[in-house]
DNA sequence: GCCAACGTTGGC
DNA sequence: GCCAACGTTGGC
């Protein structure tokens, strides 16, 4: 069980766009970044990550499940792209900001912090619990 | 809206 | 296989 961290721009796809997709969950597809298709390649199901809000918000919003393996991207048929599924579980109880997680010594060696430009990123799982501390949630 | 940082592309 | 040029991302 691993934990991840997706990235979106609010005004392309939000939090609201992925809790509206409900339990069927939703490609997280249009990565073109090996990196992170290599992160989602080794997703399992059932692994969590943090659903954060990029250029706009600043902040991680909620936390997802990946319900689909990692699978051909329907955006392009290029097949280098492929890409899990997933779903909207909870929200934070209180969203965690960017600059929450700078200030937090715990969290200075987060992926968000040392590369921000990584759109799907792994998540250990001691910086696990401190955003859910932080989001007031259960990890 | 700007621009630094980063990743990718393509000519050599 | 190197590296300059280019495109994109995302914090500010």
């Amino acid at each position: 069980m691993a934990y991840w961290l997706f990235k979106s721009e609010p005004d392309v796809w939000g939090w609201d766009a992925q809790v509206a997709k409900g339990d069927a969950g939703e490609e997280w597809n249009g990565v073109r970044n090996y990196q992170a298709r290599n992160n989602m390649r080794a997703m399992e199901l059932g692994d969590l990550g943090f659903f954060y809000h990029s250029r706009t918000g600043l902040e991680i919003v909620g936390i997802v499940e990946v319900c689909a393996l990692s699978h051909p991207d329907s955006t392009t048929d290029d097949p280098r792209w492929d890409c899990v599924d997933i779903k909207a579980v909870r929200p934070m109880v209180k969203p965690v900001s960017l600059d929450q997680i700078k200030q937090e010594p715990r969290l200075a060696d987060m992926v968000l912090v040392k590369n921000s430009r990584l759109s799907v990123q792994p998540v250990t799982d001691a910086e696990w619990r401190v955003v859910c501390e932080l989001g007031m949630t259960e990890p």
